[in-house]
DNA sequence: CGCTAATCTAGAACAAGTTTCAGACTTGAT
DNA sequence: ATCAAGTCTGAAACTTGTTCTAGATTAGCG
């Protein structure tokens, strides 16, 4: 494999993978219109309206050069979801939950989060279908999608600085919300349960900082 | 579709899905003899190495009759786990965990399950990719799955009958172990983040019940 | 036994993800 | 302006999951 870069070389878009070489104008623009496709074409069929031979088509570029910016379907869909990530964590920032306790605005983030997928349920469905699919190969784009979400529920917390214990909390909770989406989007759990199931696992993060100071050692 | 009507109609391994017609013994053997050849070979390379033309002919079947038994790799897959799970119930059952709390005994068990799936961590690849990947058309099959895992759980509680508020804690705590496997399998998580992951969750069972009634209505 | 319906087999065919390649186009440096 | 290196295009090829078909086999039944 002697001169195989990656111009998108994972994803870097501008503020996310600061270890990629930059990319040009031209190349910025076609791999937004990549993404944009992509997700268009999502929001209509889900993971298997995603096309690679469409995407190619519909972004006016060609298969080898799609498959040079994203190396396969899995990591093409994985960095749509990191789009729309940093989409929703700036709305979300923009009006942050006032809610109670940490974990009340947690759960009423996350839910929100939630409603927010609602409206394009195709769009999720493909997006977390890739998610879950994906193999080592895409643990550092993957990696980046977990960091995003455990940055918006750390934003929810308005914690400068989270304890250890909530720290593992908060795992719990991006555990649940993960497994949870998965299993509405397949339709064996309501919207109801999952928010049941958000609620609860969000019951951990009080549990482990009340005042902001605890005893019991980590 | 007149007469498309299918031997195994989902799992019925004797004793799961009592739905489904019975086999003759030979149609028994080959079911078998399908699982065992997808087990062999995700053992070796996993989700990739098992290759429905080589399951077929790995276990002297027309690919038709494999597509006939199972109607999708996914489906075959989760067949598999099904099979495997049951296994570990068992298992499980003859030595169950003495521990303290209910909640040190079901990370006990868990923890136990996880090290059993180490040994063969190839297979389990393949068979939580399988799970996760699974789209609605293997919803039975896959609810058959979190059923028996659900019961597993409740078991190493060791409660007659376990309060509503358990039950939430008990899906958060499954919902963990779910997504702690995948992240563990695609190389994001060690071993002991995984155990951290599944206490962590478990605190939550100990909580909602401590002795075994509780004022605060559901 | 002899029939009929269902099942199984072998193999071709099809679909979509991925790879490869020759040639045209861009870009950056001189 | 010109050259070299890298990039993009279009098209074909390859891989593996899935479907289809025609004929052989089996199972149940009179």
């Amino acid at each position: 494999m002697p001169a195989r870069a990656k111009p998108g070389a994972g994803t870097a878009s501008a503020a996310s993978t600061p270890g990629a070489p930059p990319l040009t104008e031209r190349q910025e623009a076609r791999r937004r219109r990549i993404l944009r496709a992509s997700a268009r074409l999502a929001g209509r069929g889900g993971f298997d309206a995603v096309q690679m031979r469409e995407v190619a088509e519909s972004s006016r570029v060609a298969l080898g050069t799609l498959y040079r910016y994203f190396p396969s379907k899995v990591h093409l869909l994985v960095a749509v979801m990191q789009d729309q990530l940093e989409h929703m964590h700036g709305t979300l920032r923009r009006r942050p939950p006032a809610g109670g306790t940490a974990a009340e605005r947690v759960a009423e983030t996350l839910m929100r989060a939630f409603r927010a997928l609602q409206r394009e349920p195709q769009l999720a469905e493909a997006m977390v279908r890739a998610l879950t699919f994906a193999d080592r190969s895409v643990s550092p784009e993957v990696d980046q999608v977990s960091r995003r979400t455990t940055a918006i529920i750390l934003d929810a917390m308005g914690l400068e600085d989270p304890a250890p214990e909530q720290l593992r909390a908060v795992r719990v909770v991006e555990h649940t919300w993960h497994s949870a989406l998965i299993a509405w989007l397949s339709g064996r759990a309501s919207i109801a349960q999952v928010r049941v199931d958000i609620e609860t696992a969000c019951r951990l993060i009080d549990l482990t900082a009340p005042g902001g100071e605890r005893p019991a050692g980590a």
